[in-house]
RNA sequence: GGAGAAAUGGCAGAGUGGUCGAUUGCGGCGGUCUUGAAAACCGUUGUCCGGGCGACUGGACCGGGGGUUCGAAUCCCUCUUUCUCCGCCA
């Protein structure tokens, strides 16, 4: 959410940048300006009623104290022409607020300058890449074949248990996957971030503060006899531990990293492009978040980048590093970067992580502040996450690319979280 | 799941209808003293929304929501959470 602050000093702003989002903020923004003058009016003339009638409780009071029975019974038969007044004033002020808050909550946060224009996946654009792209054997198979052969993944029984898109590992593929997890939460812990094991349910409070609620509940699995959601991302619940908290700025900048199942409705998004592990509705990931000082959140952001970045050459799997346009940006994100893998038998290039600034757009929801030392005011964070990394593609690339006839290549960094260094058949 | 008790500022803990946004202690911050530190002493110390260039000033907030009353931290209703006992249990 934007700060009405921003709206009202720089609305001609705001909506030019919104531009860039393809979003016409014009209407929302002129209605958001209104609606707060009549806000502020409607406030004014009730605190000024409020007033008048607290001094003249007070007064009631020492009369009351001082015996004058009469005086206070007359002063009291009097009230009730202002009191009726100031309800209505501040029913008025609520409906005002509200409406404002309404509003304000369906305009996007603003780009960075750096996003750059565009519509669609296709105007994204590539900051870097790396690893080579690898040759593959006659007789190479995508990874949703390879699953079949080795034995280790398997959506057939997961549709017996659960349903489409809960697949089950099994034997090397389950250690295979507990393995990357244990990697993650090592080179992250390595990097300076600090292990949180979250809920992986929140509650509507949680959900508004990072953005999936009131839009996007769709996409969520809903518990309705406790009203909780089931997390598409560990970033709902380890960004939320910072809702409603004033932090010192010496604290900044707070690195959280946790292992999540992450669970998605995916509503209307399945398609032939989506076989095997390339959607899901459960999944593994490990995400990193920052809480960051609004000054240096760029840097962090960086950090965040170079860092995921590591893993995949750690893992030599072929990269790049995409800046989303104005078009492919979430709703609340000020910069994206997208890292993609390459998928040599699907021959696609697979979406891994997505490491975002929010500056204070998350944070102003939250109310996620900081105070510099001595200084009495408060100012909103900069809130960061990143996957580091989702795990699903991360396995389609590891099988397709470093298929061979004799088996699947185990990375050597991931070896010692295995313990064995092919998947071959079973025998 | 059953019975009872409770929820107050960073923490502890007073306050049961009238200048209470709230006594006090601890902690924090500033100062005096000291070569420095500690101790002691003095002062200060919540958040949010308005008005004002500013000094300053109006309003709201005592777990959430609603109600009674001229007036609510205090009374009533409701929800949530915590604690104790019992039951069940990884």
């Amino acid at each position: 959410m934007l700060t009405i602050n921003l709206i009202r000093e720089q609305p001609d702003a705001v909506v030019e940048r919104l531009k860039i989002k393809n979003f016409d903020a014009a209407g929302i923004v002129s209605t958001v300006l209104d609606l707060d003058r009549r806000r502020r009016e409607l406030q004014a003339e009730n605190d000024a009623v409020q007033a008048e009638l607290n001094n003249l409780s007070r007064e009631i009071g020492s009369m009351m104290k001082e015996g004058r029975k009469n005086e206070a019974e007359t002063a009291k038969s009097g009230i009730s022409k202002l009191k009726e007044n100031q309800k209505q004033l501040s029913e008025s002020l609520d409906e005002v607020s509200r409406a404002m808050q309404d509003e304000l909550i369906r305009l996007p946060n603003l780009p960075h300058p750096l996003v750059p224009a565009g519509k669609t996946a296709e105007d994204n654009v590539t900051v870097r890449s790396g690893g080579t792209l690898p040759e593959l054997f006659d007789g190479a198979a995508p990874h949703w074949d390879l699953i079949k052969r080795y034995d280790i993944i398997d959506f057939d029984l997961g549709i017996k248990i659960t349903g489409a898109g809960f697949p089950v590992y099994k034997g090397k593929g389950a250690r295979l996957q507990r393995a990357l997890v244990n990697f993650f939460l090592d080179e992250g812990e390595k990097a300076g971030y600090r292990e949180i094991e979250p809920p992986i349910v929140v509650n509507e409070d949680s959900g508004f503060g990072t953005g999936q609620l009131p839009d996007k509940e769709g996409q969520m699995y809903h518990v309705g006899i406790d009203n909780l959601y089931l997390i598409p991302t560990a970033e709902v619940p380890i960004t939320n531990i910072y809702r409603d908290v004033i932090l010192d700025a010496s604290d900044l900048p707070i690195r959280n990293i946790g292992y999540t199942p992450c669970f998605r409705r995916e509503a209307g998004s399945w398609g032939s492009h989506v076989r095997g592990l390339n959607r899901l509705h459960q999944f593994d990931k490990v995400e990193i978040v920052q809480i960051a000082h609004p000054d240096s959140s760029y840097e962090a952001l960086e950090e965040m980048v170079t860092h995921v970045e590591g893993l995949l050459m750690k893992l030599g799997l072929p990269y790049r590093i995409v800046r989303l346009c104005g078009g492919d940006i979430s709703f609340t994100s000020a910069m994206t970067y997208d890292f993609e893998v390459f998928s040599a038998a699907q021959q696609r290039w697979l979406e891994v992580s997505s490491t975002s600034n929010f500056e204070a757009f998350q944070a102003n929801r939250l109310r996620c502040r900081y105070r510099e030392k001595g200084a009495k005011q408060t100012t909103l964070c900069h809130t960061l996450n990143g996957s580091a990394l989702a795990l699903p593609r991360i396995v389609a690339a590891l099988l397709e690319n470093n298929q061979t006839p004799d088996g699947i290549r185990i990375p050597a960094v991931l070896v010692p979280y295995t313990g064995f260094e092919l998947i071959s058949c079973p025998t």
